[in-house]
DNA sequence: ATTTTTCGTGCAACAATGTTGCAAATTTAA
DNA sequence: TTAAATTTGCAACATTGTTGCACGAAAAAT
């Protein structure tokens, strides 16, 4: 039994195609995915709504994370015990999304009688990558 | 002439009553609104097509900025020179979105070879008035 | 191995938001 | 007051999110 089914098996989800190529796919990449990117990866035919869903699952489980982007929500596997604690950082040239990671966001200083729960944090700006190339 | 004409005027842009009531509006609330929220506080009739446009052109000029919400954008006027530098707050009991006043976000230290432009922070927890009311 | 139960999926349908083209109306400049 | 430039309303379409329900597939029970 593969690394994937090891993960689903884990958090209680039953084995199905869909879950596994979803995780599979989110384990191949480093940053986030939107879910049109998800589904265009599949090679087997899965109804948008079915890659909606299943991404709800595993995020409810835990094995996925999710951040916000300008036009929707892209998604993560959760690495280690952090969800989405780091920050995300958008290339506008490539429009890669990767965790940041030793990103030192928080702690916010928040008002009196303020609780936190969660956080988001998108920086954009552009990556080794794209400034090597167009010096 | 008042504020809002000011603004408009020393930002290039002619006098119309939907910017001149959606301006005026976003004054009057220290949160970020939907673009829904706005057409639901304008008096006049406006095409949801109008205040879209209208919150562009707005954005481009430099009066207002926006931030990412779950679902959508959310827009608010730009206070003194930063535009969207604060971390944003959203209460999930209220829903009501503020900015951070002296929240110390960044700098975050980003890898070797990248460029910061901008960056988009949404903190999710209960605020003040909805923790008195429920402790 | 077969049945039963539980859960996942496809499909249809709808909601919300974002986006564009174009003609009519409005604002500003001449 | 007229002409030019800009803004608006409307229609139309794209994208994403969301739900109900009947059918199919996976796991558990027999
Ligand atoms: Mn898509
Ligand atoms: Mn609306
Ligand atoms: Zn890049
Ligand atoms: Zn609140």
């Amino acid at each position: 039994m593969d690394t994937v089914d090891e993960s689903l098996k884990q958090h209680g989800l039953r084995l199905t195609p869909a879950r596994r190529q979803i995780v599979e796919i989110l384990m191949n990449h480093a940053y986030a995915l939107s879910q049109h990117e998800i589904e265009q990866k599949l090679t087997l035919e899965a109804d948008r709504v079915t890659v909606y869903r299943t991404l709800l699952t595993l995020i409810e489980v835990g094995l996925v994370t999710k951040i916000l982007d300008e036009r929707g929500q892209r998604f993560l596997l959760c690495r280690g015990e952090k969800k989405a604690e780091n920050a995300h950082f958008k290339c506008t040239d490539c429009g890669h999304i990767e965790a940041i990671e030793n990103s030192i966001v928080l702690p916010v200083a928040l008002p009196q009688g303020y609780v936190l729960q969660n956080h988001n944090v998108l920086i954009t700006g552009t990556c080794a990558v794209c400034n090597e190339n167009k010096p």
